[in-house]
DNA sequence: TAGATTGTTAATCGATTAACAATC
DNA sequence: TAGATTGTTAATCGATTAACAATC
């Protein structure tokens, strides 16, 4: 892998996890070797920036072969850290949480749910997916204790700043946040990923309203 | 508004729905006007990109004032289109169909959900927010009946591509897609929100990985 | 060797930022 | 009028594409 010096750019970083997937079905093919020729034809990026993207991090494939697929599978996984087993805690068990909490496979992408919280009384020791929900008033106790670095936040917006603040301050690096609110470059040194749903289906409406104009 | 001539650039369409959102909570707040100075700081966009961005669909503010917020808001419903009705479809009733089925406020976002669908026989009748789900053998006489435009997709990766094939035959000319398979350019005139959850979790991974890195 | 495909540099394209005249 | 802030053009920056020598 090349020297971790200049930073890579968020677009290459967004591919990265189309090309694994990629890969991951390749894989299951039973297939060995690829080019960027066929990587281009399966996902519709231009091969010239699918060898751009990888070479990014190091010269992974061979001259007049391609990339052995198994290989740049394995690569790719590593710069994307799927090893690590971050610690997780997930923040509100409505609808959205508890199936978020039930359907992604967290382990395969460097990460342990290893808690959720709700508000909510009468939902406390519910199982969702064999983890107990815990009333919210354990949170800081529980931080402390177990000392999770990523949080998924599934809560209203309402509570969405205050708790984000109050998440910080317990020691969480990263989060995952499904709620209306942004959070942005105001905390330094956290790492955000925002899935703004709403955003996503205006987004969709808008496109299916234009979908006449283009040609 | 300006005449619909050159087509918008995708990243301007992207941060169009952040504005409403924005311009929703300041017209909760009771607030009248605003600049593209206060919602770069809102936003941590630039006041420059905000004032571009609002300039390809048409003047909305004014030299010395800035922008009436009801207005703007009111505005980029409209661009967005929010106001229509497109009818929508949900495939796939499992925990993250359910969840979005209960959880989105499609009215808002300019959609009816008139129908669930699952392939399990078992969970046919149940209501998810007062509406049935139906058995997937049905899905073909819905749609020649209901005529809906729009499918949600929450089935597993392996079903996706036929059916994706399949509801374009039965007129549906827009996916918000959650499953892991890439709805891609193949389909052309077919309007695709593809929400690739694992991708996000991936990437948030690797954020965290480098969190060391920037400085 | 001949054919294929990478890694990498240079050219193009598009998006963001800066600047400022217009004007409320 | 003076101050503020837009709309818009020009300059900069970054990302994508094209091209081709290196080499398996």
């Amino acid at each position: 892998m090349k020297s971790s010096g200049q930073s890579i750019s968020p677009q290459v970083v967004k591919r990265l996890p189309r090309y694994y997937r990629y890969l991951e079905d390749m894989l299951a093919e039973g297939l060995v070797r690829t080019s960027s020729k066929e990587l281009s034809a399966k996902s519709g990026l231009t091969a010239s920036q699918i060898r751009q993207d990888l070479n990014c991090f190091g010269g992974f494939g061979q001259q007049g072969y391609g990339y052995n697929i198994a290989q740049l599978h394995n690569e790719i996984g590593k710069i994307l850290a799927l090893d690590k087993k971050n610690k997780t805690i997930l923040i509100g068990a409505g609808n959205l949480g508890r199936a978020v909490a039930a359907h992604m496979d967290f382990a395969k992408k460097g990460f342990v749910l290893i808690g959720i919280f709700d508000k909510n009384e009468a939902a406390s020791g519910q199982l969702v997916n064999g983890i107990p929900i815990r009333h919210i008033s354990g949170l800081d106790d529980f931080c402390l204790e177990n000392k999770p670095v990523i949080a998924v936040l599934c809560v209203p917006k309402e509570r969405a700043r205050e708790l984000t603040e109050n998440l910080i301050r317990l020691g969480i690096k990263g989060f995952w946040n499904f709620t209306h609110f942004d959070i942005g470059n105001q905390f330094p040194q956290i790492a955000v990923e925002n899935v703004h749903l709403s955003d996503s289906l205006m987004t969709l409406c808008y496109k299916l309203d234009r979908l006449g104009d283009k040609k």
